[in-house]
DNA sequence: GGGGTTTTCGCCTACTGGTCGAAAACGTGG
DNA sequence: CCACGTTTTCGACCAGTAGGCGAAAACCCC
């Protein structure tokens, strides 16, 4: 979600929302201040620090460092948002402001690698979802096609789907309707990568795939 | 490597190197530049970003944001450093200043998740080493014992390891002599994890193990 | 040469993830 | 109402990975 400028500099360029830090709040405070003023806070599943910029020369005039944050909404909300704000495609980003558009890609760049190792795509869908639509979202923070096949039994076998027992309507040209699922309560966030050297008598790890 | 500070606040604790950032310098450069003051920078052989801290009450006075690093330094090599810092164990650190002891736990925990899924690992040996006193590293960083076998062959396989042909001589007890290995060139840094759900066609991944 | 120590190697196993194809469950049009 | 297309779901197969263990190798000292 960008936000057009309004003022110089780089007026009518996009940009993330963000503000100054006060000196009693801490920079995630912060951010989620800033950030009540366009939409509601409450609707955002994730959020975590995601680097600082401090180029001297990456905005005109006296030099400010940036804590860019990553900031993460599932798919069905669509917070209510001011007219000078806008929802685009990562893929197709317009004329961005300072240096918006490398902290965007950084963070995508983030997001996909979080999410082979980390639940963190929950936070990316609504609350009941089919894993199609898990999918779908998979697909396009990766950036490639995700089999459906493997992300349930990835996911399920880490023991982070759970079925609801009821069924999504098909689409318009028909077709099987698909189970929901919901989150497990017992998967938590996770957010560190899974170790690949175990300690000693921890289960085995895993492997295996590859191009026959 | 901590620093004991003379000054108050917080005389006689020790603390992180670090300072005050220029209006013309980036936190990196501003990091080096204070190191550099008290140790050789050419020594270190990883640097990146860990995290901002930010609290409001994180030192006395007025508010001070810091953004910290993970630095690496390979294990053979003590740079000449001042009297007044010293060499500690991350497992019996000594009464710190300010919020620094929660700083370098943090810098802990991301160095043992980075070990398990990038080659960071060769930050901390020297240009040759053998795989035990690999395996002591990561023994040491992921706080449980590590199988030299398992890390010599996963390794290995990544094409990562590549022999000398040299040995290293054993030890006062004797001992078959450990074989000389080197981070193979061709095994860039990594520090972005493995996918695990990846894009179809590229070979299959990992997986193994477990508790027979 | 025997005993102790450390490294290295090979074998086995459990388990993972990619691929593929068949079956299931829906809508639609003839 | 039945054939067809569509989408989801499930099972089977396979290559490859990592953990565990034990035997063999290579050294020291006595």
């Amino acid at each position: 979600m960008l936000w057009e400028r309004a003022r110089e500099p780089h007026a009518h360029r996009w940009s993330l929302p963000g503000g100054e830090l006060r000196v009693d709040e801490d920079v995630e405070s912060s951010i989620r201040r800033q950030l009540a003023e366009k939409v509601d806070v409450r609707q955002l599943s994730h959020v975590e620090q995601l680097a600082v910029f401090s180029a001297p020369d990456r905005v005109p005039g006296p030099r400010v460092v940036a804590t860019a944050f990553l900031g993460l909404v599932p798919s069905d909300v669509d917070p209510e948002r001011p007219a000078d704000t806008e929802w685009h495609c990562v893929e197709k980003l317009p004329l961005m402001a300072f240096d918006h558009a490398s902290i965007v890609h950084r963070a995508r760049h983030r997001l996909g690698s979080k999410l082979s190792y980390t639940n963190i795509g929950f936070a990316l869908a609504p609350p009941e979802f089919t894993i199609s639509l898990l999918r779908d979202h998979y697909s396009a923070a990766l950036g490639y096609r995700v089999s459906a096949t493997n992300l349930q039994r990835v996911l399920s076998r880490r023991l982070l789907l759970e079925p609801t027992g009821g069924t999504a309507p098909p689409g318009p040209s028909g077709g099987r309707p698909a189970a929901l699922f919901r989150f497990s309560a017992k998967g938590i966030l996770v957010t560190d990568p899974f170790a690949v050297l175990r300690p000693p008598g921890s289960g085995r790890p895993a492997g295996g795939g590859g191009t026959p």
